[in-house]
DNA sequence: CGCGCATTTGAGGACTGTCAACTTCCGTGG
DNA sequence: CCACGGAAGTTGACAGTCCTCAAATGCGCG
């Protein structure tokens, strides 16, 4: 690892509390890896032998069945992917694919384990991050079973506008299809919701995006704090994840009651 | 707790390799409670201050959004839920409900939260519970979204077939209503699909399910380990779960690549 | 300038949800 | 024992949503 990546893992959610001797440990046997874009990190099915840190670009969890494929969703740095099946040393249930060049932080999945049995505020903090990454899968599932696509997209706007700190622009991410996949609908569909919400004051320019009628949305998107992990309530939260959409939650570690 | 209720609580993965004094005194702080059925445990957004405990009876979780609700899942004995809030001390992500009548434990959150930091075999046993509910949403949310109602129900009546040891016909353990909130479809849905599936060989006589035509039938499901935790792959779990469908892991203390 | 790729638009079809009517099953009470 | 009432399940007609295929448009880069 290069000490200039050493404070950004540091601070990951999965050390928080850790003495610097387990993070050592747990840090000294990993690889810090390049990859260009469109490479499959990790296969479903696979068995996995490393957690992978995000240092830079972004990855893609996807799952497939019978030649369909869904995203389920899109990884932005700093974060941590398929921390459950290390810890039960089990094979992946989904695939990791580069959407761009990436640099990955490769740590030994028998050293995490290790150090979980030998420090408990390691393993607590594991239990934590799982925590965050088990509620952000119940976002992801009530967004998807109880919102139609154009309500997704909505939301999706909201969620863009509330990291971006509340103006009336936003900048998409991701290039449209991959947007389309991220949302659980096709391009095309995509670009129809897109259009249903220009009765709602959302303008389109490429990745530019202006929301006027900011009420009118607002109404239509009706964001809720058990799904989208941004809507007001109460101070928010310190250490949020960078994962798209439905990321994991990450609390402070007094464990405010979000 | 009564005394002929400790093994079961024991034999729990939560409690897997945790020392005596742990377990006396996580439980210690715990409530055994009866629920008549159709009693709403828990309303999405409250905290929670308890991890309950299903010892008997049905449980449903359920999400909402706008007056429409989906069900996440139905939990039978013996199995935890709601851990993840527990973990983090944070608002439940969805209600949860009792089907029937229910014995239910209830332990303290602040007594896990404490046992945790203190042991780290506990600490570790919630992890690799936590990782295998993660899991579970995995396996959930790509059955929701790779496959259409009748191809889940096909793969729903296999999984059924697995539980009950193999044979060619199954019994339902559901009212077709709940079932078809289970499977994420409304019950007029199901019945067509069951209608459906009459051209694979399946004969539904109330409750009763006969499979003649197991190939077909299987043509049509393509049950898949990464989707459906039953297919035929290596020596089988130890400690499987007892959540319907796609229950959460929990795999022998070795770590077998499952 | 022109090619390739992303995006958009249109038409048609598959799947799923809604509403309403009908049948079946089951428990209650006469 | 039988009749009734209610709930569950089924069936049919219809609408809405989403997907697929095909073609057109727009955009960026060589």
């Amino acid at each position: 690892m290069r000490p200039t990546d050493t404070p950004k893992v540091r601070a990951l959610p999965i050390f928080a509390n850790v003495s610097d001797e387990t993070f050592n440990r747990v840090t000294g046997a990993a690889y810090l890896q390049r990859f260009p874009a469109n490479t499959t990190l990790l296969l479903e099915g696979d068995p996995v032998d490393f957690l992978y840190v995000l240092l830079e670009g972004q990855v893609e969890l996807q799952g497939t069945w019978k030649d369909k494929e869904t995203t389920l969703t899109i990884l932005r740095p700093v974060s941590t992917f398929i921390l459950a099946a290390v810890v039960l040393d089990a094979d992946a249930l989904m695939s990791a694919r580069t959407l761009e060049r990436c640099e990955i932080l490769m740590i030994s999945g028998d050293a995490i384990r290790t150090a979980m049995a030998e420090d408990a505020r390691f393993a607590v903090a594991v239990a934590r991050e799982l925590s965050g990454c088990y509620r952000g899968l119940v976002r992801t599932i009530k967004n998807q079973k109880l919102r139609g696509g154009v309500e997704r997209l909505a939301n999706y706007l909201f969620t863009l506008r509330a990291k971006s700190g509340g103006g009336d622009s936003v900048h998409l991410p991701h290039e449209k299809r991959v947007l389309a996949a991220l949302l659980g609908m096709t391009p095309e569909n995509l670009s129809r919701a897109f259009a249903t919400l220009g009765g709602y004051g959302v303008e389109v320019n490429g990745a530019d995006v202006r929301l006027s009628k900011l009420g009118d949305l607002e109404r239509l998107a009706r964001p809720d704090p058990l799904i989208d992990n941004h809507a007001p309530r109460g101070p928010s939260l310190s250490a949020e994840a960078d994962a798209e959409i439905w990321s994991t939650e990450h609390q402070r570690a007094g464990g405010a009651r979000s």
